[in-house]
RNA sequence: UCCUCCUUAGCUCAGUUGGUUAGAGCAUCUGACUGUUAAUCAGAGGGUCCUAGGUUCAAGUCCUAGAGGGGGAGCCA
């Protein structure tokens, strides 16, 4: 006999086999009844409920419903029937029960109660049992596909960009080296400096931070390419929104300005949240309540203004905020948190980046809105941004989200080749090792953008959830590689 | 890296001014109950109070150092 899996049971498939014998496998999550009558709570990770399988003890040797425990994972064959109780349509009268693999209640962690994040943190390995991390990572999935299905439907080609890069050069953050050379005693210089001639690759390697130049490399032939591969930062960041592994999604388009990069931005984000909508709606109303129940705790003004359906609902059906960042000061500057002196860091002249505080005042209570700030002075933005004929701004900008700060960082590119040569030059940019980059300005050089985006950011905010490490399966954070 | 808070039973947490034998709910085990929904009810077992020093007649409680974790900041996606 084949296996049915739960969602199907509980679909719209449930009811036509309603009187038929089944096979369902799965993994038990409570057990409750009496002498008489038992039942069971089994989840097979199909969908975030759980089937009722009911145990008649005149037939079941207690021997056998003595292994069935929280975690436990079992085969059970049986008649599927309308429920007697009042929970659920269908249920599972068990004819034949098979403890598939026991779990020692004793040892088990998991148990059918509320765990704390934290804890399931050090139990990532067992956390996907339970029905936030469960939810938690069906959304993920739905989210990874909903990307690309979205690029493939705009005519996007994906492109591998290198895991091992041999370009430090990206100034995206620290780095993490690879190297098969004996760290005890690896070979060395005359001046005593690591000879990496001598390593695998014959030059200093490191794992990438960033697949954009190497994406624009693609751009400026195929037209319109996206990246959306695993990203590594050494930096020693210990926040709820940085991971020192991450996945990232850069897109990259010829013959794109500013403006066509945000709203290919926007258009995205709005995509996929709606299509994670549309898929996994009782996943995300649980992800929800659970929310719901988290902030009975807090202070009143510290509670979300909007539950996690209707905040998803909002950004896909509103259009974002697009304003400079020379307004955004301004506002700022006029803002009541800054005549008040309210701010840690006051906003009295141009030119300064940004703080969270500031990006959250403007999301969260000016515009109340997502935005999207443009022409950042180009001192405080990468060299290959396009700039802008006032000499003193880049086509740069910056998605900024409710509750996650920044989600999108983008900008058109700098074309003309000598323009982006001299500011490489002006920020120590080794031209000669980035001759590769600076050919594409050269050759049939053309307009062009492009934006990044973290995904584990992009799945904060779908989620709701506070902490990254809770929306990547095995979070790596410094001190901390478990698994 | 900086600031701040936390660490007590398998889990979540109480523990008063330093004072007798460190408690509760859930989980586990035993028993009761013929349809439960995180079942309910009764009973039992379960503790290196994070670690190492120190103060004191007396430390879970006070002090110092360390470890681990949370939150915030910086860097950023």
């Amino acid at each position: 006999m084949k296996r049915i899996e739960i969602a199907k049971l509980l679909g719209t498939v449930g009811p036509e086999l309603i009187g038929t014998e089944i096979l369902v496998q799965g993994w038990v999550r409570t057990k409750r009844g009496n002498k008489f009558v038992g039942f069971v709570a089994l989840n097979d990770g199909s969908c975030l409920a759980n089937l009722q399988v009911v145990f008649d003890f005149s037939v079941h040797p207690e021997s056998i419903l003595h292994k069935v425990h929280s975690g436990a994972a079992i085969a059970v064959r049986g008649k599927l029937t309308a429920s007697e109780g009042g929970g659920q349509q269908v249920e599972l009268q068990a004819n034949q029960l098979e403890v598939i693999g026991e779990a020692n209640p004793d040892e088990y962690p998991i148990q059918p109660k509320k765990h704390s994040l934290e804890f399931l943190r050090e139990h990532a390995h067992l956390r996907f049992r339970t029905n936030t991390f469960s939810a938690i990572n069906r959304i993920r999935h739905h989210l990874i596909f909903a990307i690309h299905q979205f690029f493939n439907e705009q005519g996007f080609y994906n492109i591998h960009t290198p895991i091992i890069t041999g370009s430090d050069a990206e100034g995206a953050g620290e780095m993490f080296r690879v190297s098969t050379l004996p760290p005890d005693n690896p070979p060395r210089r005359e001046d005593g400096s690591i000879d990496y001639s001598k390593d695998f690759f014959g030059k200093e390697t490191n794992l990438t931070v960033s697949g954009q130049l190497e994406a624009e490399l693609a751009a400026l032939a195929l037209g319109k390419v996206y990246t959306f591969g695993p990203t590594f930062r050494a930096e020693n960041s210990n926040t709820t929104r940085h991971l020192a592994e991450f996945w990232m999604i850069e897109p990259e388009v010829a013959f794109f300005d500013i403006h066509d990069d945000m709203d290919l931005a926007e258009n995205m984000l709005k995509y996929v949240i709606r299509y994670v909508l549309d898929q996994a709606p009782e996943d995300l109303q649980f992800l929800s309540n659970r929310l719901k129940e988290e902030e009975k705790n807090k202070p009143e003004k510290d509670r979300a203004p909007m539950e996690l359906v209707e905040k998803l609902k909002f950004v896909a059906e509103n259009t974002f905020v697009r304003t400079t960042y020379t307004e955004a000061i301004e506002i700022l500057k006029n803002s009541k948190p800054n005549k008040k002196k309210q701010f840690q860091f006051p906003v009295d002249a141009w030119g300064a980046d940004l703080q969270s505080e500031h990006e959250r005042y403007l999301v969260e209570k000016h515009f109340q809105k997502p935005v999207i700030l443009t022409d950042y002075p180009k001192e405080i933005k990468a060299f290959y941004m396009k700039q802008n004929d006032d000499g003193k701004t880049v086509r740069a900008m910056d998605i900024l989200f409710p509750g996650i700060g920044e989600i999108v960082g983008g900008s058109q590119r700098e074309e003309v080749y000598e323009k982006l040569h001299q500011r490489m030059v002006e920020m120590h940019i080794p031209t000669e090792e980035m001759s590769w980059y600076l050919d594409t300005r050269k050759f049939g050089s053309v307009p062009h953008a492009g934006f990044g985006l973290g995904f584990e950011r992009l799945m904060l905010f779908v989620t709701g959830m506070g902490n990254i490490r809770d929306v990547i399966p095995f979070p790596r954070t410094p001190k901390n590689a478990e698994f």
